[in-house]
DNA sequence: TTTTAAAATTTGTAGGATGATTGGTTAACC
DNA sequence: GGTTAACCAATCATCCTACAAATTTTAAAA
């Protein structure tokens, strides 16, 4: 792991992007922990203070979580995820449904445009799994599963950085609703649909089923405010 | 401008914070010098190494821009829409054009459900600045005027914040692009469309609108790839 | 008056020191 | 044998000092 020294731009600067390149390229996977401060000062060859400075750039981005005594932690895998996750964690319930749709109804209709036969088979075993989903937990993971597959297959990487964090913030939330409402209210069919506009390159009409879906949603989303 | 010290979380995500919310108070406007690294240490009453950490996490953040010998300016309003704006910098257009259809599409829709009055006025006002253009840097202008105007009236803040930067990124590649073809297409009927769907508050025939008007940008930018 | 050099201002980087937190280990006590 | 407290090592958090580099301002020289 030999780190090249550039001249254009700041000690930091560079330090703090090549963590970034580590981590984007999977090097040092989401979860995972990454080299104490003395190792990377020696890696990077720079001063404590200026890995520091890179460090804490990436940590307030969220990128990264440090923990006193034990080490720093990836907590997230692109700058733009992670401050889009930010800003959901502030927002309403009904703004981050409105966005999810416009995100989601875009990918449905980019999908059904341009999936692979590969991405095809991906969303359909995804859909599968929803259908034999055991208990709420299996069928809420499945969901989310096929959603970013879709999304995937929309070969929109702009899409897919933003829905990455949409997803996971919008996992509780959801999860949360049923829960309260008890009726898990599940809508196979849609799915079914979904999938089946996608797979015969309809994107009107998977474009359609995702207005319906998420209007299902914001109409639960309403009635819980109400309570 | 006395900072309070709280004991949960670290100095320097203290400071930073406390940095940001200057920032997106407009204390310190987009554009501004904000005080030095001396007098800042002084006001938060932090070591200059901790100010440093704080500093380079919002400049990393794209908030912020150092200029050794000079001091610290401020770039951007919000960390969300600084990131988003970086990942459009090393994004195709056709994404780009994409995802402007997403939050437009969903904007238009939003917009026509919840205008008030008084940013119906603002929307119109800046048509008549459309159609009033003298030249087509003029008429870019007037064009992201109403856009933004459009995104405001869906109330929805995510949207606001994304488009914010969406609408800066666009600006220079429509303008290239309508350099390059000579001829500018401009379409001011669309606009005229847009704006009375959204008065009339019809959502469907607004969100059309859109989809058709970034079809044609879409065609265009199709078009410049093949040249 | 103009040009050059020095000084001042401000950010960039490095090194040293102490403090605080966390997890693991060991010893003492019940 | 189980529990609790003390201790230690590892690691991050904050502070201080010093010098380097870039830009602007001021003073001196031509």
């Amino acid at each position: 792991m030999e780190v090249i020294k550039a001249k254009r731009s700041s000690l930091v600067e560079q330090v703090a992007l090549q963590i970034e390149t580590f981590i984007e390229s999977g090097t040092w996977p989401v979860g995972s922990r990454i080299p104490p401060e003395m190792e990377l000062m020696e890696q990077f060859g720079v001063s404590r203070n200026t890995l520091r400075e890179a460090v804490r750039a990436l940590v307030h981005a969220g990128l990264l979580q440090t923990k006193q005594g034990i080490g720093t932690y990836v907590r997230a895998k692109t700058v733009l995820g992670a401050s889009f996750q930010k800003r959901l964690e502030t927002s309403t319930l009904l703004e981050t449904l409105e966005v999810r749709h416009a995100l989601e109804r875009e990918a449905a209709w980019l999908a059904a445009e341009r999936h692979t036969g590969e991405e095809l088979n991906h969303i359909q075993k995804c859909l599968h799994e929803c259908k034999e989903a055991a208990d709420l937990h299996s069928f809420a993971e499945a969901d989310i599963a096929l959603h970013h597959a879709i999304v995937k297959a929309s070969h929109n990487r702009i899409l897919m950085d933003l829905y990455a964090r949409l997803a996971d913030e919008l996992h509780a939330s959801v999860h949360d609703l049923t829960d309260m409402n008890g009726d898990p209210d599940i809508d196979p069919g849609a799915h079914e649909e979904l999938v089946k506009a996608i797979g015969a390159r309809q994107p009107e009409k998977a474009a359609a089923i995702v207005s319906k879906d998420i209007a299902r949603l914001k109409e639960m989303a309403g009635q819980e405010e109400k309570e």
